[in-house]
DNA sequence: CGTACTTTTGAATCGCATCAAATCTGGTGG
DNA sequence: CCACCAGATTTGATGCGATTCAAAAGTACG
């Protein structure tokens, strides 16, 4: 059982999963999951950031995931193996759950089970949201839209660099850095504390 | 009550769920719900073609989902309001579920909250694919993940035409077709009865 | 038979990928 | 505390591939 828990965290799973919960710390670079593994436990983002990716056709990592708060690779809870690792890009608080006792109360706990689907179903709105952003042709404008749908109040937190963000939008860092640099000079955007802020 | 069902839309709904719907045909054009509604049935695909779409910035339409088979917008079951249109592009036999019924359902039979769920994961998986292919620089490699991925065995369909396929693609359908043109010139695919046959 | 839509090809332009290199940064060990 | 290193950031030059605008041909449907 571990104590320091997010109101959201703790509306969501029931009791008798969170005592057989834990919490743990992992640094920058930290495998919490390879492809292949069958999924033992559930990995819950406190803070710090974690991706899911997965080795494209050359070797390259693509991502697929970004978390900086909520679940990672939830949809393998059911799965044999996983289909993508889970790396830690920004030392990061963690909360870890056996993944039979979420399944366990998925069967037994229907306002759990109905929880779980709300949260599922979040996930794939905001997935959609993604793709609808990647088909967007210029990279300006996938920005704009990665603000109205993600930010807060015209600011997105840049995290771990815009690094990780050029491979979330689909594009190099390079083209990532000139388009930032572009609309800072336009006046349209500027940086503070680690916050893209929008004018 | 309906009679013709798939095996598949038969196993995951309980028999509650199945009696209080019905088959409708739809034909090309027809909305099956607009933004802003409340979502008062679920739609299920069994032959044809549906699309999810939203009006973007400029007043284009992107398209968010594509299903020949399954369901359309089931991420919006618990949604107050539809974030998105369900279009129908290709005549089609639909299933329509009311809502409260498969909501009902989910609190009281935990075995088809968990097959719900199953679902649901399955499209997550899906549409994280999804996005990691529309992050691919390059569209013929977008069409090769795309037959690696959601193919059967080298051959893909094409439905109602490489048009609605390259929204999908996050290309303009010019580009598509040229692409096509180019892998076909090369001796990489062919068309044969409305697949893509890839060798 | 006409109308609307898809399919197809062409030409010009533009944005991003790519390769290269320099600078900055945080973190490590001496 | 400083030198050093790995990785992130930034800028430059070049080429390719997709967008864009345009127009023609094919196709389905009333």
């Amino acid at each position: 059982m571990f104590t320091n828990c997010t109101p959201e965290l703790a509306r969501l799973l029931p009791k008798t999963v969170l005592m057989q919960s834990r919490e743990l710390q992992a640094s920058k670079g930290t495998r919490l999951f390879t492809t292949g593994e069958k999924p033992s436990h559930m990995f819950f983002v406190l803070t710090g950031e974690v991706v899911l990716e997965r080795p494209g056709s050359k070797g390259e990592l693509v991502v697929l995931q970004r978390v900086r708060q909520g679940f990672i690779g939830e949809a393998s809870l059911n799965s044999e193996r996983y289909h993508c690792h889970g790396l830690v890009i920004s030392a990061s608080r963690l909360v870890q759950i056996p993944a039979h006792a979420i399944r366990a109360a998925l069967e037994t706990d229907p306002a759990f089970a109905g929880r779980w689907i709300q949260m599922l179903s979040q996930e794939l709105k905001r997935l959609r949201l993604q793709c609808e952003r990647l088909a967007l042709p210029k990279l300006q404008d996938r920005l704009l839209h990665l603000v109205e749908t993600e930010g807060d109040v015209g600011r997105y937190p840049l995290g771990a660099g815009l690094k990780s963000l050029s491979a979330q939008l689909g594009v190099t860092h390079e083209a990532l850095y000139r388009c930032v640099a572009l609309m800072e000079k336009q006046g349209l955007i500027h940086r503070s504390q680690g916050d893209l802020c929008f004018l």
